[in-house]
DNA sequence: CCTTGACCTTCCAGTTGCTGGAAGGACCAT
DNA sequence: ATGGTCCTTCCAGCAACTGGAAGGTCAAGG
């Protein structure tokens, strides 16, 4: 298989294979005589994979951490589990950042009138 | 003023300053004889403005726009409003993806033993 | 046989918002 | 004179791609 095609079946844009590729999230394609990347139904086994581990918001790094406990057989589930937990423990802290600047925001516009007429607490409150 | 003293008096780095300044945020600062950039009182409430929109978790540009609107005495306050509720509305995005997320690694968790027995549901429904 | 178009390759640059560091000049106190 | 702290510029790197240029390959159609 060429790189389009695991790129179709597994949802990662050929780009960013070869991205995988480059930073060691995936090793070295195979490569056919005329230089193409071959790949196998592994290959797009993993990819996707990725693809998923990254749609849950995991970072690069922490997927090759998934992928090598996937592929580890004795692995114990709870290292599984508590990488799982910290990006929990991560995305409450970022919730609660966004939350605090929405209720800020919030703040501020409730007191602005929105109209035609320039005073505006939101640049008030912003000037200090 | 030099750079360093309105970086300590406006809360943002002088490395950041210059970066401001570099991307057209902040109009160049004037200049001494030795070739160091000179600061007003008011470039530090500038700055501060800056740092406080930032904070806010508006991007550079959004700053550009908030300091446009800033010194234009003849703004209108719904300019300043629709631009801070786009942004409300930006967070709420944000937020509700990053809540998608966690409740699919919540589900996850629930159904992982998280002991020292290698079968996980996580790596389970990540390798689809 | 030739051309066209869709592949593939590499490498460089840009995105966002800084931040660190190197190399060199300036200033101030002792 | 010397040390320490400022300032200057420029280059590189972070995350995770994405776009584009320049060029090689391949398969189908006229």
């Amino acid at each position: 298989m060429n790189i389009g095609t695991v790129a179709k079946r597994s949802g990662v844009p050929a780009k960013t294979i070869r991205y995988y590729e480059s930073v060691g999230l995936i090793r070295p394609a195979e490569r056919g005589d005329n230089g193409y990347r071959t790949y196998s139904e592994t290959d797009v086994e993993t990819l996707r994979f990725i693809q998923r581990a990254r749609s849950l918001g995991f970072s690069v790094a922490d997927v090759g951490n998934l992928l090598a406990l996937w592929h580890d057989r004795g692995r114990a589930s709870a290292d599984v589990k508590a990488l799982a937990q910290r990006h929990v423990i991560e995305i409450d802290r970022k919730v609660e950042e966004l939350l605090a600047i929405k209720r800020t925001l919030l703040m501020l516009m409730n007191h602005c009138h929105g109209d035609q007429r320039p005073d505006c607490p939101i640049l008030d409150t912003l000037a200090g």
